[in-house]
RNA sequence: GUGAGCGUAGCUCAAUUGGUUAGAGCGCUGGACUGUGGCUCCAGAGGCUGGGGGUUCAAGUCCCCUCGUUCACCCCA
């Protein structure tokens, strides 16, 4: 029989990663704490009908990459493709538009979508989702921003772009459209074949096409800062503004728009050069429409979401430290009649807050101390006969190689005392 | 969904134009050191060469299918 691997797209993230996680994670916490957000946890699956209103029915993400399944109530759910839309409906669900406004709320977990791996991309990955909800004021959006610059800072990434542009909001969006479609609609030939089908459904996304013809093409194309409606104008120069006075290194991109239906004025992303084709380690701006869009009352929002895999990958790739990775501080050593009296002592070390471990499988003293080593333990702790027949321990400093007995009873105490020293 | 490359010990990789019993390093286990880590030396375990079919006297090697993987398109975090 065959044995039983992974999914296709899905990976293991085995201890001599997950630690690394974990200092990512922690980071993130704390970044988002700074910033006055505050967790919380959403259900990783949904209706069905909450994505394809929030994203949008015609994206590729809700066409064609969402896992949705019948359930046995025959209700069609949906493994969540993104967070945002959750968080929308968890604010509108438990009434956070009665409290104070913006509701600024963080997430983290695993988002999927059936999608070709490849460098940077699973069908199941983790996200960073900031969202503040409630407040249509610039300075949100600037503050969304730079928590993502802020939590790269502290993670040691360098070398970030940060792209911003806005792609405005259904008074102003539909004009730049045509202005867009008129221009392009001159040259279509010219486009390549899946531009040339872009151009009636979203020609925005034109703009994105990395295909070096199409790129050239719209160098010329109009602006779409040439088409903003004085709110959506005022709003985006706030931001640009704000981004300068606290010395955000930003570049604005003119060809920034977005995949997802529901984003309007500012849109950003943050781009690392250590990755392959996925570049972007962060995406995200403000969705004034959302909110309606999944049957509830207007309500404006601003936020991000950060891809971890992509974050981690882009830290190992430039070197960057995940602080240390957890090891125990203790290793108990037994003989085979002293193993029970060991594992009291090990327990004890425990209680008493030490990180401390044992061999089960019968290992020789040599081997023991190998292990005790290779796990890079500080202090073995020698518990054979002699030591038991005595009532010590003889304690082995690792690093120093001295040696010395200790009564059981002060065990923790000094083991403790070597580890400070 | 499309295209290209790659699948050989736990890991990283060898194996002549198709040619005997598929090798090495690292890791693992044990020993030299009969109660003490790192260094060194020695030994051992570990493989249906991803799976299936075909060509051939002979296939890890060539052909087809399939699965997986990598990268790119696409899309996005």
């Amino acid at each position: 029989m065959e044995s039983i691997k992974a999914p296709r797209g899905v990976r293991d993230i085995l201890p001599e990663e997950s630690w690394k996680w974990a200092h990512v994670m922690g980071v993130a916490r704390k970044t988002a704490e700074d910033f006055g957000f505050e967790e919380i946890h959403l259900p990783l699956f949904e209706h069905t009908e909450l994505f394809c209103r929030g994203i949008g029915d015609t994206t590729d993400v809700v066409e064609k990459e969402m896992y949705t399944f019948t359930d046995r109530g025959d209700r069609s759910l949906t493994l969540r493709p993104e967070a945002t839309a959750s968080m929308v409906r968890a604010y509108l669900e438990h009434n956070f538009q009665h409290g104070p406004q913006p509701a600024k709320f963080w997430c983290a977990g695993p988002m999927f979508r059936y999608e070709r791996p490849q460098k940077g991309r699973y069908r199941q990955f983790w996200q960073l989702d900031i969202e503040a909800i409630g407040a249509a004021d610039a300075l949100v959006d600037v503050e969304t921003i730079a928590l993502s610059l802020e939590f790269y800072r502290r993670l040691g990434l360098s070398g970030l772009e940060v792209v911003v542009n806005s792609v405005g909001c259904p008074r102003c969006r539909p004009v730049y459209r045509q202005a867009l479609q008129a221009y392009l609609g001159e040259r279509l030939t010219q486009l390549c074949d899946t531009c040339q089908g872009r151009f009636g459904r979203n020609p925005l996304r034109i703009l994105d096409c990395k295909n070096s013809g199409c790129k050239a093409l719209t160098e010329g194309a109009p602006d779409i800062r040439d088409s903003l409606c004085p709110e959506c104008r005022d709003h985006f120069a706030l931001v640009l503004s704000a981004l300068e006075a606290q010395h955000a290194r930003v570049t604005l991109d003119k060809r920034l728009v977005r995949g997802l239906d529901y984003y309007t004025k500012t849109a950003y992303e943050v781009l690392s050069g250590d990755l392959g084709a996925q570049n972007a380690v962060c995406g995200g701006g403000r969705y004034d429409n959302l909110a309606e869009a999944i049957g509830g009352p207007a309500v404006p929002g601003v936020g991000f979401a950060a891809g971890l895999d992509r974050v981690v990958l882009t830290m190992e790739q430039q070197g960057c430290s995940f602080g240390k990775r957890a090891c125990p501080q203790a290793f108990v050593l037994c003989e085979a009649d002293t193993r029970a009296q060991g594992s009291a002592l090990l327990a004890a070390l425990r209680s008493a807050g030490v990180a401390a471990d044992m061999d089960y499988t019968g290992k020789g003293f040599k081997a023991q101390m190998k292990l005790a080593d290779t796990r890079g333990v500080r202090v073995a702790c020698i518990f054979g006969g002699n030591e038991a027949a005595r009532g010590v321990v003889a304690l082995k400093d690792l690093r120093t190689g001295t040696q010395e007995s200790v009564p059981q009873e002060e065990l923790a105490a000094r083991v403790g005392a070597i580890l400070k020293g």
